[in-house]
DNA sequence: CCAAAAGTGTTTCACTTACACCCATGA
DNA sequence: TCATGGGTGTAAGTGAAACACTTTTGG
């Protein structure tokens, strides 16, 4: 009994094989909300619907790489934040055969060019997180876990700045925060949690081109951060 | 550029895949430590390692299906709590072929016959998180990231509660928080809070042939849990 | 001078932590 | 009667939340 699956490792090959997808939920902050990139597809099944972006593993590549050649090829994403979170498997998720997918989340800088120029195609476009159309296959579910993870994760570990440009204000921060966690915060609560981290690094500059008072610029020690996280901190940033 | 995929999708089947398993790692708990549940190999590559209980996906099984399955098969555990939490997919990390990995982790009741009969076989045994051998594969990576996932979740939600028979003592909980987050807890503060989530109901029986005064059964209560759950309330048990 | 957002402290309340003794039971 | 773990309360400290006004700047 024990060595029942030794006989299926042996001959693997020998036996049909789901195909291996990976997914990608991407995530983007603009001034107003919090949104996820989708795609236009262009074929059956599911032509003409939104689908995330993403396709099959090759064979000379890890799940990380796929996702990020997927998000180039697809999203004209070069830089992200990229994170799997779950490996799905429905039997009939993919109506032509059978895929298994695996999905990760994805942050991205609206303030990076590339990901502008990807916004400019015709088949892409940013959706509000509750603004979104019907998906194809099972992505609602994908992207309603992804929501889900990172809630869970922007709390605990300071992945909320990979939205971020690299220098930001305390204000931009906080409404990160408030879109990810839907939710208000209170303004002199959050700057005195986050600042006690000692995570941030006020910087001498400060922001440019506003029609009142100009806000300082800050930006994120990852020294510091590296050696909390080697020590095992745990984090539970708001 | 933004159909790459498409092309590839639809024509998936003519290039070759990675072949699919799920890898599992199953906990439990006795009187001494957290264990994990090993299979000694037998056959290459590794021959005579030991291992983590997996297989191979079939087609028409779900991931979820595929683990259970091979609990069954290669370790007799028929009920366990079982959680996907990562997919292994490096290029080589089998020497034969490419095979990626859905690894879960699982939490059984030892007070569970079936997992007693398990232990009993030859080729499986149990062994302390903090002494394991050299496993086969990537399995001492899988392992350790399942033990840290196991520390993350055990705080924010009951699964803890997966390594208890239905009837437990508060001791015994008490003890699973310790050995799973491999520290000691107070014991009067640990009793006031579990409480105070609403989640225990004390029972009317008590554990018998002790030698010693005998403590207080408590049971789960799941809808009390349910309740909670959907109404999106966030654990911090410990 | 007005509009708009930046920036700044204190108080209250809840929760966490530390801590020690008596009780019930079986051997 | 002794050994073993069961069971219980309080005080101090820490961190979270609530809350409003002044400052700076550009238009």
């Amino acid at each position: 009994m024990i060595n029942t699956n030794e006989a299926a490792g042996a001959f693997a090959y020998r036996y049909a094989r789901p195909a291996l997808a990976v997914d990608c939920v991407v995530f983007g902050l603009d001034d107003e909300d919090l949104k996820v990139l989708l795609i236009r597809r262009g074929m059956e099944p599911f032509l003409g619907r939104w689908a995330l972006p993403g396709g099959f593993v090759r064979m000379d590549e890890t799940l990380d790489e796929a996702a990020r050649r997927e998000l180039r090829e697809e999203a004209g994403i070069d830089r992200a934040h990229l994170e799997q979170f779950h490996t799905f498997g429905a039997i009939d998720r993919d109506p032509r055969e059978r895929v298994v997918s695996v999905a990760h989340f994805a942050l991205v800088k609206l303030s990076d060019h590339a990901v502008r120029a990807a916004t400019d195609a015709r088949e892409a476009a940013w959706f509000g997180v509750d603004d979104l159309p019907k998906l194809a296959f099972d992505h609602d579910v994908i992207v309603e876990m992804a929501i889900h993870r990172l809630r869970a994760k922007v709390s605990q570990s300071p992945i909320g700045l990979e939205l971020l440009p690299k220098r930001f204000t305390l204000t931009q921060l906080q409404r990160v925060y408030e879109r990810v966690l839907d939710r208000e915060i209170d303004k002199r609560n959050f700057r005195k949690k986050v600042l006690a981290t000692g995570l941030l690094v006020e910087t001498d500059e400060v922001e440019q081109d506003v029609a009142h008072r100009a806000a300082r610029l800050f930006r994120f020690d990852e020294r510091a951060y590296r050696k909390l996280e080697k020590d095992g901190f745990v984090f539970d940033l708001i």
